[in-house]
Order: structure tokens, then sequence, then C-alpha cells
DNA sequence: GCCAACGTTGGC
DNA sequence: GCCAACGTTGGC
């Protein structure tokens, strides 16, 4: 079981169309970096991500399972990425704002912090207890 | 295979 | 809107 990070633009895909989807989930696809490709396809069904918004909130809204593991992006048509399937399993009760992220100690080795680029990150369990701890759930 | 130029992402 | 970080491209 691993955790894991993925980060999308609200105004491209936000937290609440990944809610709409229900149980059926949908697929993560668009990514175009080869660490966010090697992290989706190390992902196995059942492992958890944080979902995170960028550009507007900067912020950790939620909790999201996989579904599927890794299969061809249909959306590249060089058919080199990969996608997998999500589903939302359940919002934070407090989002847990990248400033906030920022000032804890134990945090500050988040992928987050670091690669803020990078689209899929992974998470250490202990970031993840904390993080749901400080998310209220 | 190196490296400069350029494009993209995302925080501020 | 700016800029830092980083990935990609293309000339040599």
């Amino acid at each position: 079981m691993q955790y894991w990070l993925v980060k999308s633009e609200p105004s491209v895909w936000s937290w609440e169309q990944q809610v709409a989807k229900g149980a059926k989930g949908e697929a993560w696809t668009g990514v175009r970096n080869h660490t966010a490709k090697l992290n989706m396809m190390k992902m196995k069904k059942g492992d958890l991500a944080f979902y995170y918004h960028s550009n507007e909130g900067k912020e950790i809204v939620g909790i999201a399972e996989i579904i599927r593991e890794h299969y061809p992006d249909p959306t590249d048509i060089t058919g080199k990425f990969v996608c997998v399937d999500i589903k939302a399993v359940k919002p934070l009760k407090t989002p847990v704002t990248l400033a906030t992220v920022k000032t804890e100690d134990r945090l500050a080795d988040m992928e987050l912090l670091k690669y803020s680029r990078l689209s899929v990150q992974s998470v250490t369990p202990a970031q993840w207890k904390l993080v749901c701890k400080m998310g209220g759930v």
C-alpha cells in the first residue's frame, strides 16, 4: 500500500467534478512528464492519493483511491504516456493549504514543496498520517 | 552527447 | 504579470 499526491488545476478538473463521477471514477489523463509517468506506473489498485488544487486554492482538498492501474493514455497520440483511473473517497474536513504544509517542520520533506511542478508525487506513510490528522480525517 | 534557447508550470 | 525551476528541443 502506497500513498500519492495528484495535482490538478480546478479550472481544468476539480475535486467537485471528481466527486460527481462517484464510484465509477475517472481517467487521470493528460500527464506529459516522465517522472510523473513513472509514479503512475508504480500505483496499485487500492492505493490512496491526496487530491491537490494548484493555482486556485493551493490546498489538499480530498482523498482519492486508485481503482485501475496504469494503461495507455487515450489522449496521448504518441502512445508514450499512461493514465490511471481514480475515484473520490472523501474530502478533508479542513483543507490543508500549501502555506500550512510549509509551516509544519515534519512536512518539510514533502515533494509538494521540493518539486512544485511535478503533478504526480509520492507521499510517505508518516506524511500521509499527519496531513490526514491536520485535515480532520 | 553537450548546451543554449525556449516553453511550461505554478507560486507569489 | 513576473519569475524561478525544470523539461524539451535542436544545432553543433
